[in-house]
DNA sequence: TCCATTTCTATTGATATCAATCTATTTAGT
DNA sequence: ACTAAATAGATTGATATCAATAGAAATGGA
C-alpha cells in the first residue's frame, strides 16, 4: 500500500498557501458576513455591489474580471440583488448581446448603510496585522491572482 | 438620495483586504483545481484528505477547526468522498455523538499520486511571490484567521 | 453579402459555504 | 441518580463556485 508520512501530512498542511488562504477566506468572509449582517449583505454583495458603484453601468465581464470569479457565478450572484431591487440588469443598446449593471437607488442606499460597517471591520483587522502589514499582504496576494 | 462617491468605491476596492483574500482563493482554487484534475480530486479535497492522513483517525470537530470550515460544510464536503470509497466514517466507541475519519488505502493511493502534483504546483505560485514572501505571507494570513 | 469565428451571457449539474434548527449523547451540578 | 447545560453531528434552505454546454449577437475575411 502507497503511504504517505505523517511528516509529510505536517509539512503541507504548514506550508500549502492554497490552504492558507482558503482558510483566511473563510474566517474574514464570516466575520465580513456577521458585521454586515444588520446591513442585509453579505462580503461578497459588498464588494460586488462596490464595484457597481461606477458613474457608467459596466458589463458583467469587466466585474467578473476584477472579482476574479467566474462568469456565471456573477450571473448568479446578481439574481438576489435583482430580487431585492437593489441592482438592475439592462440590455446594452451598443451591443446587444451585453447587460449592463448599476445600482438602484435603493442599492445605494444599502451600500450607504453598510459602509461604515466596512470601515470600522476593517479598521479591526488591518489592527491584527503586524505595522504596514496590510499593504504588504495585500501585494503578495495580488501577485497570486 | 444618498450617494457615495466614486473615489470612496475606488478606495474600497483597492483597500479591502477581505476582497483581496476572496479574490486570491478563487484564483488558487481554480490553479489548483486544474492541476489536481488528472488525480480527481479538488484543492479543498486534497487539503481535507491530507489532514486526515494521521496515526489516529481523528473527530469532526478538530478537522473542521484545522481546516477553518464550517461542520456542516465539513459533513457535505465528506458526501463525495465516502461515495468514491476514499474516507470512511465510523462511530467513536468512546464517545458515541462523535464520528472517527480516516483515509481508505484507496483514498491514501488518490492522494499519493496528488502529492507530486502539489509538489510542483505550490513551486510555481511559490516561485511568483519576492524571495521569501512565501513565509510571510503565510504569517499574515495565519494573523487573520 | 455570406459564413466562420469570436464574444457575451444563460442554463444545468455538481460541489462548497454557512445560518438556523434539530437529535443524540455526554458532562456537570445538585 | 436526576436533571440542566454543553457538545457532536445531521438536516434543511439559501447562496456561492465552477465546468460544460448552448444560444445570440457582433466581427472579420472572402
Amino acid at each position: 500500500m502507497i503511504e504517505i508520512p505523517f511528516s509529510t501530512t505536517l509539512m503541507v498542511r504548514d506550508t500549502c498557501l492554497c490552504l492558507h488562504v482558503q482558510r483566511a477566506a473563510r474566517a474574514l468572509a464570516r466575520l465580513f458576513d456577521d458585521a454586515l449582517r444588520p446591513a442585509g449583505l453579505t462580503n461578497g454583495q459588498f464588494s460586488l455591489m462596490m464595484s457597481l458603484n461606477r458613474p457608467e453601468p459596466p458589463p458583467m465581464g469587466p466585474v467578473a474580471a476584477l472579482l476574479a470569479m467566474d462568469q456565471t457565478t456573477l450571473t448568479a450572484a446578481l439574481k438576489p440583488l435583482q430580487r431585492k431591487g437593489w441592482v438592475t440588469v439592462t440590455e446594452n443598446p451598443r451591443d446587444r448581446r451585453g447587460r449592463l449593471l448599476s445600482l438602484t437607488p435603493e442599492g445605494k442606499a444599502v451600500l450607504a448603510k453598510a459602509l461604515p460597517i466596512w470601515k470600522s471591520t476593517h479598521a479591526m483587522i488591518d489592527g491584527k496585522l503586524p505595522k504596514g502589514g496590510s499593504a504588504r499582504l495585500r501585494q503578495d496576494l495580488q501577485a497570486l491572482s
